[in-house]
RNA sequence: GGCCCGUUGGUCAAGUGGUUAAGACACCGCCCUUUCACGGCGGUAACAUGGGUUCGAGUCCCGUACGGGUCACCA
């Protein structure tokens, strides 16, 4: 066997840098516990000064969706998980793609075979094995067949997989950073096929050899890769290789029972940005699903979630996802943001419903910013400004403003001439007169301020004061409303 | 079913033999207030279970229950 070819790949893999690498199957669809597991595995990386690479997993042809591999591109993009290596910028251990290393698996399983630790079997599948998913590993004939028959009825062109050859007695233990030492018996293992009838690899194979050729120090995954990680330290130890540190992390749960999934109709990384919800903030939330910090802090920037992040802050049990808490992360980071930069990505939903080119965004933008918990609650927010909408005159009795019909109607009654005269039609200034109005009346602020967000407004709620909405709507505007409301209170 | 793993309030979780068992979300109450929010203060609420070990156990050991994973020529 001609060594040199190994020989080459081995020379190509860096040294001395931790490096890990996220390696999703192009579905489409990056579901919250993938963009976690892409999360911990980058910040593993970044954490350690180290790298992070992309390796495109698409051996499964039939699962390929189209446009997948862009959505991966563009999410990581997107929430900042640059990578270092990959189809796309390229590196020292490519192809970064599967289908592109298609050649390396059948070379590497001939290695494991020359070394006494995979063979050639030639069986048919058999019914039982089909059936109850049990290979009985000792009555298998091929596992004995000697290398020259083997290699005999290859040649002859029967065909055949190749097999992992587990011992039959001991025990393998490997090691977890997360869940600690797990010890298993080998004779519970089985002869797990590594090529498969058509000379593709299988995934558990392809993994290994990719890994390792491409330098992986920490392998991150979730944790449905525990029980077949003692094969996986079998096979590195048949081939001699260095194991990595292996991260099992466990799943994003919708409920007590279930994943979180795409059947289950959850929602996916680009799902919850069109729901409303900022990138920032979903990746703060989702670090802290599974991964508990020193401290108390929770809110991250990624710069403090890469100082930050410890495996040892990683937990053992499945996290529920919960999109109450997003909301609140959601919402303190909206808090956070500048002025400028909320009204920047407040102004399409405002929009929505704010047609009127007289209106200013940010302006309507100021009085949101410190109410809204995600984008797309904000237009129902606003639906007053455009047209009055229908109400009823029940609306401006308010115990708590002491406000009732009559009061309401004096108090329009006396703002209406006080606004008309206003020349600079500012909050100040509209504040003055109101606050005048209460003062000289003796009344209660409230008592003018409630029904003047009526009539401006025509309901309850909104978001900012009577003052602002006025002052937004504009002089002509709000004397038009305070006269309709004056025709309902009679 | 075999093997592996897990189990602290409704949720995320701190806790590594001695604590009044943190904190956050949600929920409830009060305050602030020009509605709603923001903010401030306070409250309800948890160690799955049974045995050990120990002066002492959420923390260590064993069992049980419950949950999850895995047992493919899928990834």
């Amino acid at each position: 066997m001609d060594m040199s070819w190994f020989e080459e790949m081995e020379a190509r893999i860096p040294h001395g840098e931790v490096r890990t690498r996220f390696a999703p199957s192009p579905t489409g669809y990056m579901h919250v516990g993938n963009l976690r597991t892409a999360l911990y595995t980058y910040l593993i990386a970044r954490h350690e000064g180290g790298k992070f690479l992309l390796r495109i997993e698409d051996t499964d042809q039939g699962r390929l969706v189209e446009g997948a591999v862009d959505v991966i591109y563009k999410t990581l993009a997107e929430c900042h998980l640059e990578h270092d290596e990959g189809p796309d910028v390229g590196g020292p251990v490519g192809p970064y793609v599967q289908t592109e290393r298609r050649p390396f698996y059948g070379k590497y399983a001939e290695l494991l075979i020359e070394r006494g630790h995979a063979y050639r079997c030639f069986c048919e599948k058999t019914e039982s094995e089909e059936e109850s998913g049990n290979f009985e590993r000792a009555a298998d004939p091929c596992r004995s067949l000697s290398r020259e028959e083997a290699e005999r009825r290859a040649a002859a062109g029967e065909p055949f997989v190749v097999r992992q050859r587990i011992p039959e007695t001991g025990s393998t233990t490997f090691h977890d950073e997360i869940f600690g030492d797990i010890t298993v018996e080998n004779a519970t293992l089985d002869d797990q096929v590594l090529i498969k009838r058509d000379g593709l690899p299988t995934y558990n194979f392809a993994n290994v050899v990719d890994d390792h050729t491409m330098g992986i120090t920490h392998v991150v995954r979730g944790s449905e890769y525990l029980s077949s990680s003692p094969k996986y330290n079998l096979l590195y130890e048949g081939f001699g290789w260095e194991v990595p540190k292996y991260i099992h992390c466990s799943p994003v749960m919708r409920d007590a029972h279930n994943k979180m999934s795409k059947r289950h109709g959850d929602p996916s990384y680009e799902d919850l940005k069109a729901q409303g919800y900022l990138t920032d903030a979903i990746l703060n939330y989702v670090a802290l699903l599974g991964w508990s910090p020193r401290g108390e802090q929770e809110i991250f920037s990624m710069d403090e979630l890469k100082a930050a992040f410890e495996l040892s802050g990683v937990s053992k049990s499945p996290a529920i996802f919960d999109i109450e808490k997003l909301r609140y992360f959601n919402a303190e980071y909206i808090r956070r943001m500048t002025p400028e930069a909320f009204a920047a990505v407040a102004e399409p939903y405002i929009r929505q419903a704010v047609k009127n080119p007289a209106i200013d965004p940010a302006a309507v933008a100021a009085l949101l910013q410190q109410r809204t918990e995600v984008l797309t609650e904000i237009p129902e927010k606003l639906d007053f400004f455009d047209e009055l909408p229908e109400y009823d005159k029940e609306l401006f009795i308010h115990k708590k403003s002491k406000s009732d019909l009559e009061s309401s109607r004096k108090m329009l009654q006396a703002l209406l001439p006080a606004l008309g005269a206003l020349d600079p039609w500012t909050d100040e200034q509209i504040l003055s007169v109101m606050e005048t109005l209460a003062v000289g009346l003796e009344v209660k602020k409230s008592v003018v301020m409630w029904p003047a967000r009526i009539a401006a407004a025509g309901k309850a709620v909104t978001p900012g004061g009577a003052v602002e909405i006025c002052r937004i709507l504009g002089k002509e505007e709000t004397l038009r409303r305070f006269r309709i409301a004056l025709d309902k209170l009679g």
